[in-house]
DNA sequence: AAGAGACCCTGGATGC
DNA sequence: TGCATCCAGGGTCTCT
């Protein structure tokens, strides 16, 4: 499942290999993937374009066309992307096609279909709404202060909800919440500024050493040549259920928040908030 | 407005 | 052994 540090990993490995070829022609092998504008449309519209830039933002990829439209790309679960040459054959996943003039394909492949890519004038059409990058300094304490204060829903819905932090998916935020030592129901109101301030410190540093680590490989995620990340050795607490926490020793503990598997220690991360022992 | 839950989707794991 | 059911989760949508 590819989060933010995943996403720009990926993004650093593909940028090299598409900037400025020329795309010569686009085959929707699953079209429902091209979310807009209408798929003979976005073929014609891409057809003889090439990537100029390319940048990341929150789990979206973000290509900017030499007509100064934007092609945006989302991964979600089991998307992947490389460019290979075109005489390889194709893969039984293989949804969108990118035909490069100087013969190879950037090819998009997604078992579960729930990928997409978009082609639209303005990138605020599909990334308008997402919150702060969670390493940029809008990301502090004093922001998430205001964007929690007064709410019930547990910390770690809103650590999800990309409209708060952009990025952010089910892996780091279960492993910000241990290294800050907050119970994931906690509710979003009840922390403390310095618990916030935990918090925030505790996002940067996870994504910093997987993005150093260039990403958590469990089952999907792979880079453009098809290598992994190293990451999943780094967990603390995701998919490690049963298992001693590698502080205190107690099992790990399993439950489910907002519909997703939510790993901790209940040992560290107490409900009822920070204790004052003595 | 905020929060909860359904839905999409496939293949591996689990249950009977 | 074989079939049915469950589970994984990012984003969007609906409902209350």
């Amino acid at each position: 499942m590819p989060e933010l540090p995943e996403v720009q990993t990926i993004l650093d490995a593909l940028a090299p290999l598409i900037l400025d070829r020329e795309i010569h022609s686009v085959t929707a092998l699953w079209p429902p993937v091209i979310d807009r504008p209408e798929r003979m449309l976005f073929a014609a519209w891409m057809q003889g374009r090439r990537v100029v830039e390319v940048n990341r933002r929150g789990k979206y990829m973000l290509f900017r066309l030499d007509d100064d439209r934007w092609m945006i790309m989302h991964l979600r679960m089991t998307g992947k992307v490389r460019v290979v040459d075109a005489s390889q054959p194709l893969r039984p996943h293989d949804r969108l096609l990118f035909h490069l003039l100087d013969g190879r394909d950037w090819r998009f492949e997604d078992q579960r279909k729930f990928g997409r890519v978009y082609l639209v004038e303005s990138p605020d059409e599909v990334i308008g709404k997402l919150g702060p990058e969670p390493l940029s300094n809008a990301f502090d304490a004093d922001y998430l202060m205001r964007k929690l204060a007064r709410r019930t829903a547990p910390i770690k819905s809103l650590l999800l909800d990309q409209r708060m932090v952009a990025g952010i998916g089910n892996i780091y935020a279960d492993e910000s919440l241990f290294r800050a030592r907050i119970h994931p129901l906690r509710a979003c109101g009840s922390l403390t500024r310095t618990e916030i301030e935990g918090l925030v410190g505790a996002v940067k540093a996870v994504l910093v050493q997987a993005l150093a680590e260039m990403g958590t490989t469990l089952q999907d995620y792979r880079r453009p040549d098809g290598s992994i990340g190293s990451f999943q050795n780094s967990l603390q607490v995701f998919r490690r259920t049963g298992e001693p926490c590698p502080t205190c020793g107690a099992p790990i503990q399993r439950i489910v928040v907002g519909g997703r598997s939510t790993h901790f220690c209940p040992r560290e991360q107490l409900l009822t908030g920070p204790t004052h022992p003595g």
